[in-house]
DNA sequence: CGCAGTGCGTCAAAAACTGACGCACCCGAA
DNA sequence: TTCGGGTGCGTCAGTTTTTGACGCACTGCG
């Protein structure tokens, strides 16, 4: 009995890891590389070759369509050629559906150059995708709803989302017109980009005034014009994205401090609170007349407002004192809205 | 003066196709492929080799750890090696950053057997991304926030994720145990799944009942003990998703037909639905007292009620009548609540 | 104008590949 | 059990490709 591959059959190997080592090396089309600055990259992967060799695979690789050659200026540029992607092994039908749902799903969340990037895929997506049903059947089997109503999401102008994705992305100031909530006419703004709040379709960008510190939280569709300038972002010492969403402060908080909240709900609402929290240190406790304590600490946001009011009589706001008056104020004005007629 | 690529230098590039016409028909380590079959696949695509040749190909190959072969077997059983993944172009940042973005924000919208496919790309991408400042910090710079209260999402077993995800894909009903909304205890239900519905963290399940059309909308994180049966799903005729979704059923429909609401907002009111309407056909237009008179064609929803209510006096119900009414009991009521103490 | 840097033709030597064997081995059919 | 076909692989001579080492043509630069 013999063993597997102990004879050699003359093979080498050496040229396919050349060839790879090559290719992985040669830049997209805008960038290229002259042949020298290849060969030292080679070399510092630890590649032994020479000039004249590389020479001959690139000729090779270019016949191939692989790579191409701009031959105008004497040390010649090499780049990637047209053949637009070898991948091995080839997409998955995992991958192709998260590329689709990536393209669906990400709109807002990406820079358009990005987005622009994944079209080529998503072209190869389909076709792999066509051949396996249980895949390409999966985008039509999930959704995303918005929570509260259905409502129509303000168009923005591709411009507006082009200067600013820009902005944002090279952390470049930005002058734009702006209308301010409830007037008609637009105002120039120096803006500080600092991060995008995507919420059920509109899209804002949360900066400073150039030069200051004040937050300000701009509407993308209420924006026109907008231009780049040449000034670098300026992040405020200790600025974070994450945490400001997370503070509520994307959410028009009306209060820095966070409150203790007291509320008494019918079983109906108690039900939905012991499955979706407010807070994670809610306490949740039946009340003497059939109805339920709810204590949680939340910041204290026009949404909490709107959330607390939406359910009606079910929910009564017991403390803070300030907000059960502030409710009790609003409830008995609507009501008055219906006495007559 | 010669012209390029004038004389031969006894180059072929045959090669290189045959190497990546193998690689690229070799399927991942789950599947493999024989020697023949192999060959014949090749023979298809109108490549001309023969047996040996391959053979001798499949070895090199496999030195170079692009293939790995079962030889337990005699026919061998070839299937890709251990080197993950071969990529020319080199991942583009703008790939990297799509893979990552995917990852994070795709969570509930993918299978996770898909999920478990964008891992590995994903510690490609991080390291891709570590050589660009600009796109590393990009993902630090937009974040999806709820439109309502921030809320905590509930936590959903991770046996129910992969059994509901896992029928859904392959389009197979299973049974699990449910509680009922308000019920304490769980009842053992057989579930017909068709589609995904993911609302602020929350993922619901819509299904109908085995062998009824009567549809449910089951939440996951009330699911416990599921486990996939033998039966295929059943599609009701007509059934698609998205118009299940667009027609407002996943969010509690009060009427099967829409109604043409009538509302009397205070300006304030009337900005935001200047910008974010409620439906396409909305009409919107001064009303004598300094309101305005919004018109538009809606569904009769829990969320339209609770957003109607949310607004306080600033929102006034003129029509339907049946909603006026209903708003109007409910305001009466919950202000009764805050009369005395 | 001269010189260094590049690209490429050339050519002989070296290496790799091909085609055509034959043998060893496995496996299923007789 | 035997037998024959299917596979994998060693071998080897002939062929093809690659390599290494020139030299020349051309370019850009001082």
């Amino acid at each position: 009995m013999w063993s597997r591959a102990a004879g050699r059959d003359g093979l080498d190997g050496m040229t396919i890891r050349l060839e790879h080592a090559v290719l992985s090396r040669l830049p997209k089309p805008p960038h290229k590389i002259d042949t020298r600055s290849l060969l030292e990259r080679l070399r510092g992967a630890g590649i032994r070759t020479n000039m004249r060799a590389l020479q001959r695979l690139l000729v090779k690789l270019e016949a191939d369509r692989l790579v191409s050659c701009d031959a105008s200026t004497k040390p010649y540029q090499w780049s990637w050629g047209e053949e637009q992607h070898v991948e091995f092994p080839p997409m998955s039908a995992e991958t192709a559906l998260s590329v689709l749902m990536a393209q669906e799903h990400l709109r807002h969340l990406l820079p358009p150059p990005t987005l622009d990037d994944l079209k080529p895929r998503a072209r190869r997506a389909e076709q792999v995708l066509a051949s396996s049903k249980a895949f390409r059947s999966w985008r039509s089997k999930v959704t995303v709803v918005p929570r509260g109503l259905a409502v129509v999401p303000p168009a923005i102008e591709p411009e507006v989302v082009r200067t600013v994705y820009r902005a944002l992305f090279e952390a470049r100031q930005l002058t734009a017109d702006y209308k301010l909530r409830g007037k008609c006419d637009y105002r120039r703004f120096d803006i500080n980009p600092l991060g995008l709040v995507v919420r059920e379709g509109v899209v804002s960008l949360i900066s400073t005034r150039s030069g200051t510190t004040r937050f300000q939280q701009l509407h993308l569709h209420r924006m026109r014009a907008p231009s780049l300038t040449t000034a670098k972002v300026i992040v405020p010492t200790g600025f974070d994205l994450q945490r400001y969403v997370a503070q509520g402060k994307a959410a028009y908080v009306l209060a820095e401090e966070p409150i203790a909240l007291e509320l008494l709900v019918s079983s109906l609402v108690a039900d939905t609170l012991s499955e979706v929290k407010l807070a994670q240190d809610q306490a949740l406790e039946p009340a003497e007349d059939g109805r339920y304590r709810v204590r949680a600490t939340v910041r204290d946001t026009i949404d909490l407002r709107g959330w607390l009011k939406s359910y009606g009589p079910h929910v009564e706001v017991v403390g803070p004192g300030r907000i059960r008056e502030e409710i009790r104020a609003e409830l008995a004005q609507a009501a008055a809205r219906y006495v007559d007629r």
